[in-house]
DNA sequence: ATGTCTTTGTGAACGCGTGCACAAAGATGG
DNA sequence: CCATCTTTGTGCACGCGTTCACAAAGACAT
């Protein structure tokens, strides 16, 4: 999903396709609670079943990490929480900086989704003076003229952009003059970085939005208003034109 | 992103493949900043641009819906805002119950892009009593006891969870009993749904390790420690050590 | 009308991702 | 050591999604 000039021509980075990438974490989390549950092994089925995946992909997926089974019994899980750990990078830690500290990013502040994988908040950042040096999650909220400073000094390279959506572009390019080269946008708005700058973007509106389509579908799958075939268009160059199809407004002028 | 149960054999639903019905809401908001700067015409060229995306893509997309263009001129602003919302629902109201109302909760609750399109809060549900009646974002706090009489009342087909993983999959079992057929799913949990409904998840840690992986690979192209190529796999069929899975896991006796 | 110029709509080629189905690997038991 | 049984690893086919490239549609000028 990286947006902007992100484009991702050949990006299957060493041979692990991107599709498989966003399936790891999904295994680990399911490896992992194996693991706390003292789980020595796992079939591709029943690992498969937990991450709510088809064991054939599962099994292609981990193929390409190497091969990590033994036939007829299946996969070790500690073993298979190392390699996948390590191949994401999770064996470091990464320091984060969160911009934009409001009711999302104080949320995120608070998630201790963060620091249950390598994953450490660096730093909260905001542009309101009245709220640096406010302890939010027990971390003081610093104020945007510190960003530079703080990510060169902690060597970030992970940001997460949570304000609003007219400042997110702005915000974004301070953060890659600074040297971050991996971007997580909350703010509804498309990014311009340049190449080797990965944007990932998180949109509730959008989910939201793919979700009313499909209830749309399922509720007036025959009875609704209309047909399920949408009438045949008015082009427009000259209003005037037979236009109301159905109860329509938005008739343009040229 | 559908996940547990909700198979898309042929969800290609009326047509419309999935992939352009995830980037319809992307062209939507182009458009709505279009026309809000009373902009009448666009070509592909500019929205694809807006939209970040390729202008084929885009075209190929708008085909779906069907012909809506002008050759020559491009696209009618206003007349393509309302056709990308009819055929996502929009221009119905999707009342939406919010499940949760902690630290994301709440955030999702003070979020106005909820109602900025055609969705509508219909409540905020916490299983905490001391919870009830507080309000957030102008709504008060219900019970879940209420949950049931809640969606049945006021007819609601889209849920929310922002619980903790544990409690997601029962919350989701009552969402789905309750009438509710559309699941936006914030806690890092596999659901399982009956067929009928939709589930798509929001998954920050995910993101993050995803980012990780591909920060690590520019990091680490030539020089990092370790080989490219990953150790032989050493496998595991009497565990005999429970696990201190710690800090450092995973090397394998024979 | 006719010609030119712009931009759409789409046919076709291609590549990626998915899932089936099975041979090979190896564990386990005799 | 051999037979059997389980489960992996993967070759293969298929379908979806992306992109190119271009003919046709239409605006606009003359
Ligand atoms: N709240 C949600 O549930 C939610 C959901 C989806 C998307 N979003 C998006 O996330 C973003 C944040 O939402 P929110 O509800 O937290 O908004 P908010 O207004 O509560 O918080 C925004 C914060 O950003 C700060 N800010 C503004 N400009 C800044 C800048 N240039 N540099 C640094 N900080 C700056 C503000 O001071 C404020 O604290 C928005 O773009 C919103 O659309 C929010
Ligand atoms: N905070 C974040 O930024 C963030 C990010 C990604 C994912 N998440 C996930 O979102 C979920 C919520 O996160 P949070 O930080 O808001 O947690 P939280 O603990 O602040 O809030 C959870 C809320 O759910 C309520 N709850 C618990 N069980 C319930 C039940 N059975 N029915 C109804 N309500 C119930 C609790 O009373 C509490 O108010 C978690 O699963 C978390 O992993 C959070």
């Amino acid at each position: 999903m990286a947006t902007g000039r992100a484009h991702r021509p050949a990006t299957r980075s060493r041979g692990i396709p991107e599709a498989t990438v966003a399936r790891l974490p999904l295994y680990l989390r399911a490896l992992t609670a194996l693991s706390e549950r003292s789980v020595p092994t796992v079939s591709s089925e029943e690992l498969a079943a937990a991450a709510g995946v088809n064991s054939a992909k599962l099994r292609k997926d981990f193929s390409y990490l190497g091969s990590y089974g033994t036939r007829g019994v299946g996969y070790d899980v500690e073993y298979l929480v190392y390699q996948i750990s390590r191949e994401l990078g999770l064996t470091q830690d990464w320091p984060v900086v969160i911009v934009g500290i409001g009711n999302l990013g104080a949320a995120l502040a608070n998630y201790g989704g963060f620091a249950s994988r390598g994953f450490r908040v660096a730093a909260l950042i905001d542009a309101d003076p009245s709220m640096a040096g406010k302890p939010v999650a027990g971390i003081p909220v610093q104020h945007t003229d510190e960003l530079e400073a703080i990510i060169r000094n902690d060597g970030v390279s992970i940001g997460v952009i949570a304000t609003p959506a007219g400042a997110a572009q702005q915000v974004c390019d301070r953060l890659v003059a600074a040297g971050v080269t991996s971007i997580l946008n909350f703010a509804p708005t498309v990014l311009s970085v340049p190449d080797g700058v990965d944007v990932r973007k998180v949109d509730l509106s959008i989910e939201l939005q793919i979700l009313a389509f499909h209830e749309q579908r399922k509720a007036g799958e025959e009875a609704t208003s209309g047909g399920a075939a949408p009438p045949p268009p008015a082009v427009r160059t000259r209003p005037a034109d037979d236009g109301p199809d159905g109860e329509v407004p938005a008739v343009m002028p040229a």
